[in-house]
DNA sequence: AATCAATTGCAAATGAATTGCAACTTGGCC
DNA sequence: GGCCAAGTTGCAATTCATTTGCAATTGATT
């Protein structure tokens, strides 16, 4: 079970290694400190995302939860990280290779709160539709979907 | 001006009439109380979806933020209103003709937050095909669209 | 008009997120 | 290695959305 030992196939998220986001915090003129290294590790390691609060409690010893938000901050800034909205009310965050393509969505059980991540998405022929109809532009979107997993059906 | 004088036609929404809420209010054993009235008489003539701090802006004579917050658990559960989240911590809700399709999304303007509604959604076989990929049921979603509006380009 | 349960207003509590500030590290420099 | 300045942190206090306890009020029924 443990988080750093993977097999060469079977997990769904190919990371970049640790020193790829180190590399650009530091070259971006911010410091590698203690509670910036320790939230990046904890993420690397996640499947999903997590809420600050959840990373909290298992940094409690290396950080103060207040750093924790302003280092998600400073993540977001540097597109770093994506931030998720599961209707909760509770921001969470999921790390994000740059460069790759990580667009992606989730599906979270109304029941327990279990998560999978979703790899479809709509064609990018419906946003092209909506600059048309709307004259927006640079248009993004927020999807999440929502239902009974297979435990709780 | 006044909010109860409408014309016969005009306005973008076709709603149902206003007894149409305050009649299933009453069937289903609730009270019609000021509050409530007020409440669903406001949501009744938006065109977009409006805050409980909009609403209590509005309404600060007839009622208390309190009871607009329940008022709006209540037309929740019974499927009256639709809760839209635009990201930026605040819920949103609609008015919802029960039995009419109602579905549909926004296009919020990422500079000055003007809104759009957003009929087009992508097509049910995405739905179907994530049920057989994760083996959830009852599915739903929720989704917004972000971008810039033509007068912040 | 009387009754009673549902509902309200008010004020206090909660929970996520933000911020001010003094104390403390990090990274660059000698 | 030690020094310094800027960037960061921890802590406590604050903000903002939302929820809740409770006594007083009101709508629906008789």
């Amino acid at each position: 079970m443990s988080s750093t030992e993977h097999h060469c196939c079977g997990h769904t998220h190919e990371r970049g290694s640790f020193s790829e986001w180190t590399g650009r915090l530091q070259s971006a003129g911010h410091k590698l400190t203690k509670p910036r290294l320790a939230v990046l590790e904890l993420l690397h390691r996640q499947e999903h995302p997590i809420t600050n609060r959840e990373i909290h409690a298992e940094l409690s010893a290396e950080c103060d939860l207040a750093s924790i938000y302003r280092t998600m901050h400073l993540l977001m800034e540097m597109n770093l990280v994506q931030q998720f909205d599961f209707g909760d009310g509770t921001a969470r965050f999921e790390l994000m290779s740059p460069g790759e393509d990580s667009h992606h969505h989730h599906m979270i059980c109304k029941q327990c709160s279990a998560v999978v991540e979703v790899d479809h998405c709509f064609p990018d022929s419906l946003s092209e539709t909506l600059a048309k109809h709307t004259g927006f532009k640079e248009i993004t979107h927020k999807l999440e979907f929502f239902g009974l997993c297979p435990a709780c059906q």
